[in-house]
DNA sequence: ACCGGAATAT
DNA sequence: CATATTCCGG
């Protein structure tokens, strides 16, 4: 029979349509593990994946210098020491390595609202929604601690809500405003305040595992002192529509040079793209002077996103 | 074991 | 000073 004939140039044709690596690229970039690449200090959104391509950065982890668990109690494994070192080694540090502070940017943010309104206050639990998050790198502890601020935000407003005369006595801490602008950012799905309605089906599309890590610039330790970024809480806000509508001021250090010769993708075809992954927006803590309005990406919730 | 809240460190 | 991490309690 000819099978072996056939069967060897089916086989030689499929080699030849062997995908692009940069193809798998977008979708196998979850296959890195953040401790892994936190653990190497590889920057993964820097020299892995180049800018063209669709970067997720829905997580921002901050990068501290060092030492942030002082324990307060004799070490049991004191031996000797300082193995902070030990690490650059490498070993498998990715076992015992802390993690960077985690930056929730209100792109994470919202994905964590939207997780809480497809499972409902009730259900709304930090491991359901870590786990339906799907955020590598997301833990548990940090959607707990996200999750019990996030109730602080809404129980804060639905207690002044309707409350017009109030002025005095009001225990709004300096913190509030600031968290409050950072959940402003993402619309309420539906009223978490009120009853508890059980969330029905919402339409919740399935996120795609998102493992991003971006290093910000070291801060320097002055800035830690002081104020790491965040003016005052302005006096008044005005509405987004006044002046500045857009602004796409991006300070970030990213878009290299136009060298870039790799771009992602076969040009990618029309009709086919991969998730908009969009959520490039960099959480540039862009310094503003006394004068400066907090992003509005927020655009509306057109059904998707 | 997990969630929930408060305390601490950065 | 604000935020995220961490520890404790139910």
């Amino acid at each position: 029979m000819r099978e072996e004939e056939e069967s060897s140039s089916w086989f030689a044709r499929w080699e030849e349509q062997l995908p692009s690596p940069e193809e798998l690229m977008p979708l196998s970039q979850t296959l890195i593990t953040p401790d892994l690449a936190i653990a190497f200090d590889i920057p993964v959104a820097a020299a892995a994946a180049p800018p063209g391509a669709n970067q997720n950065p829905g997580l921002s982890l901050h990068h501290p210098p060092a030492s942030s668990r002082p324990p307060p109690h004799s070490d049991p494994e004191s031996s000797d020491l300082n193995s902070a070192s030990a690490a650059a080694g490498g070993d498998e540090p990715a076992r015992t390595l802390k993690r960077p502070r985690l930056v929730w940017t209100p792109q994470l943010h919202k994905r964590f609202v939207d997780a809480v309104a497809h499972l409902g206050i009730k259900n709304a639990v930090p491991k359901t929604i870590m786990q339906l998050m799907s955020v590598d790198g997301l833990t548990r502890e940090n959607v707990a601690s996200h999750l019990q601020k996030y109730r602080l935000y809404l129980k804060r407003m639905q207690g002044l809500s309707g409350s017009g005369g109030g002025g005095g006595g009001g225990p709004i801490s300096a913190a509030d405003a600031a968290t409050d602008q950072l959940f402003a950012s993402t619309p309420v799905p539906h009223h978490f305040l009120s009853r508890g309605s059980v969330a029905g089906p919402e339409p919740f599309l399935p996120y795609m595992p998102v493992a991003a890590l971006q290093h910000h610039q070291q801060i320097t330790a002055a800035m830690q002192q002081q104020q790491y970024y965040h003016q005052r809480h302005l006096g008044h806000y005005g509405s987004p529509a006044g002046g500045g509508g857009f602004d796409h001021a991006f300070p970030n250090r990213a878009v290299p040079h136009s060298g870039m010769h790799q771009m992602v993708g076969p040009a990618a075809p029309p009709g086919m793209s991969f998730p908009p992954t969009t959520l490039v927006d960099d959480l540039e803590p862009a310094k503003r002077g006394g004068n400066g309005e907090r992003k509005v990406l927020t655009l509306f919730p057109t059904g998707e996103d």
